[in-house]
DNA sequence: GTCTATAAACAGATAGAC
DNA sequence: GTCTATCTGTTTATAGAC
């Protein structure tokens, strides 16, 4: 049972996403160069892998991928891909960084000088359409939180905290001036997630079940028109 | 790149987990036998390996969790758990069978006869009580999902759909006798599921975020109080 | 930067004794 | 039923030529 391997050096945020299990690691890769040139065409191949690494990371998950997948889907030889990324781990963090900028970004926009109504119904959509359009992301976002974001632990509690928190000021904002029910904001936020990402992470049972996807522009905007309703009337009739 | 294994029989609902990778078969195993005896040891020893395999698979999923592992968390040798099960996948099969019984319980005691907000208000309630007590089940059954169901896809496409359309039907009639508003049953539902499940899937985010657990029973109540209040009234204040 | 081997070792599964 | 030993193909990663 003992190990006799050399030990990654797994910089910063890097924790075990399996029980133990270490690989050995290589010198840091990266070329990256100067502002112009034909180094455009690195650019270009490293986000050729990111992109073919979400896809299959996020239907597949870390382990179920294989490093040759990830190679053949972006065209190009596997020992290429080593020279881009120095391991599997490293394209995986790669991937991850990359997403949770985008993922945050509709809940910048949340200001407290906006109508509750409009921000809410606005976040709502918009948040619907990135589960339109980036269910793979969605879903690879919620396949490492669900594995208790081994990698973006850190992220989380920092930046996203950040953030979050800023935001819980701005709807208590809201509900002090009366201008929306007296909900606790991170429970408002908390359900906001839930239920637009609820479209694209089980985006197999809402098709299974009603025979449509988000794809279609009708059940598109059924969808935004449901959320919405639900989240800010609720379900109940008004008296 | 030719292959020269043999293909498993992948008996009833099974398909790739993962692109393409056949992994070898044996004969059927589960010995099981009579009433009651030392046969009793047996479905001990199954259920043992079966709740590490729902730890383990919940957290790694399918392919980020080995054998030997679940054989270490059950006790017993990796050779021995062949003896209970054919192989990995059956393994994995087994688990999530088990599971979709449980996960759809609370769902069926829906009924026409109730009061809709009882009804609701008791959902909530029950399915945020599965989050706290059984939160492994929930995520194996999100990952499961995420990937596209490729274990669960026939079951969720038959009993599941039975299930919810006529759940649906519940819902439609309230809607149609003024007791709820004008809601499509399907998106409800997923609204529910989506903001019950969420603080199971997400239980991580929610601790980093709250620094609080479901385990806390104040935790609980508040959360079963404002996922409630939002699904039933709303987060805009009432006229 | 990119390719052709090839190392290194794991993880799933099995044979066969007890 | 359970164990020891072992086989097999897969998979990550590297060395070294071009």
């Amino acid at each position: 049972m003992l190990q006799t391997r050399r030990f990654t050096d797994r910089s910063a945020l890097s924790m075990p996403t399996t029980p133990t299990k270490p690989r050995p690691a290589r010198k840091a890769v990266v070329p990256a160069a100067e502002g112009t040139r034909r180094h455009r065409q690195i650019a270009d191949k490293r986000a050729a892998i990111l992109g073919a690494a979400l896809g299959l990371f996020s239907r597949f998950g870390l382990h179920g991928t294989t490093i040759d997948q990830v190679a053949a889907a972006a065209d190009v030889s596997k020992t290429n891909l080593f020279y881009y990324f120095a391991n599997k781990e490293a394209l995986y963090v790669a991937v991850l960084r990359d997403l949770l900028d985008v993922w945050l970004e509709p809940l910048r926009a949340f200001a407290a000088d906006q109508d509750p109504h409009e921000a809410l119904a606005g976040y709502i959509r918009s948040k619907l359409a990135f589960s339109r359009d980036r269910p793979e992301a969605s879903r690879l976002f919620c396949l490492e939180v669900i594995q208790g974001a081994p990698l973006l632990r850190d992220e989380l509690a920092n930046a996203l905290r950040a953030l979050v928190d800023e935001k819980a000021g701005v709807i208590r904002t809201w509900v002090d001036g009366g201008r929306l029910a007296p909900v606790d904001p991170h429970h408002l936020v908390f359900a906001l997630w839930a239920v637009t990402q609820h479209y694209a992470d089980f985006a197999t049972q809402v098709e299974l079940l009603t025979g449509r996807t988000l794809a279609d522009p009708d059940f598109f905007e059924e969808t935004v028109a449901n959320v919405q309703r639900i989240v800010l009337q609720g379900a109940e009739p008004r008296a």
